[in-house]
DNA sequence: TAGCGACACCGGTCGC
DNA sequence: TGCGACCGGTGTCGC
């Protein structure tokens, strides 16, 4: 499950390898043409899979950069700009390859549905097993609304002010905490794993609500959601499923939780509760988190 | 009209 | 061993 740490390293290890580079083809799987054939927007939103490959075709990546759990390509062709947003849903993962064989794990292989044939001779794989993952290709990130609707990035200066009003707001101040600082209109990138630890981290009750907490609890919060991922991004991500950066490999920062997924308190031994808030389990302390 | 809840999208995994 | 239930990030639809 690709959070903001995990996206953020797909992005690092990416960029190098395909910024300044050309798309001389783009082929999506059978599969995604075939729903689109009955009606499904599947992956590739709000556009025929011809019409994608065909405007993908020819096309140059300028840039390549994360936006909350989003990755952002600023494509070029025929000198005009393109904005090709990719969100990794549940599963998605991206290769770079001379060969899909090269792809090791049988389910990822056999789930590929975007291939782009580089300049350089390599592959541009996209993989996504449940299919959960997005293509949108827009011309400029204001013809998908939603993208504007989201939260600064955490780690920029105006993060925190934000939040803080967030949290006083009628919609969100009588809901759990953990709800709220999932919502990526709070906070971006903050998905069930790091919002779990965060929880934890800062000792706050999963179910909490948001206009209960004190402006300095609320202050802790936000510092150990910063620091859970920026530790997330230092260690790669966290692998709990699906997860694979660009070479096929594993995430570090599963070793590194305490709390999501456990059932022992690392902090005083108790056992761990589990509570289901806005549709997700929710692992949390009985003793430690108030 | 705005806001909110329900639902759809999937296949691997787990439990019975 | 096989089958059904469950899980989840986001957008959209309908109330």
């Amino acid at each position: 499950m690709p959070e903001l740490p995990e996206v953020e390293g797909v992005v690092r290890a990416l960029a190098p390898n395909i910024e300044g580079k050309s798309i001389l083809e783009a082929t999506l799987s059978e599969t995604v043409c075939e729903a689109h054939r009955q009606g499904k927007q599947c992956i590739v939103k709000n556009m025929e899979p011809a019409d994608f490959e065909r405007k993908m075709r020819g096309m140059t990546v300028k840039k390549l950069s994360r936006r909350a759990k989003y990755i952002f390509f600023d494509l070029e062709k025929n000198n005009e700009t393109f904005l090709m947003v990719n969100h990794l849903g549940m599963t998605g993962a991206w290769f770079i390859v001379q060969h899909e064989n090269e792809i090791l794990e049988e389910k990822f292989r056999n789930h590929i549905h975007a291939k782009f044939s580089l300049s350089t001779g390599e592959l541009l794989i996209f993989s996504d097993i449940r299919r959960f993952g997005e293509f949108r290709l827009l011309g400029t990130i204001d013809e998908h609304p939603p993208l504007l609707q989201m939260a600064p990035e955490p780690f920029d200066d105006q993060a925190l002010d934000y939040f803080l009003e967030k949290c006083g707001l009628p919609k969100y101040k009588n809901k759990p905490i953990k709800e709220v600082i999932m919502d990526g209109q709070v906070i971006s990138g903050c998905g069930n794993i790091y919002a779990t630890e965060a929880l934890f981290r800062a000792g706050v009750h999963p179910a909490r609500k948001a206009g209960r907490i004190s402006k300095k609890r609320k202050i802790d919060l936000f510092e150990a959601i910063k620091n859970v991922l920026s530790e997330g991004i230092e260690m790669g991500g966290s692998t709990i499923s699906d997860y694979r950066n660009i070479n096929g490999e594993a995430g570090g920062m599963q070793h590194r939780l305490k709390m999501y997924g456990k059932k022992v308190c690392p902090n005083c031994s108790a056992k761990t509760k589990s509570m289901i808030i806005a549709g997700r389990t929710s692992v949390y302390c009985p003793k430690c988190q108030h």
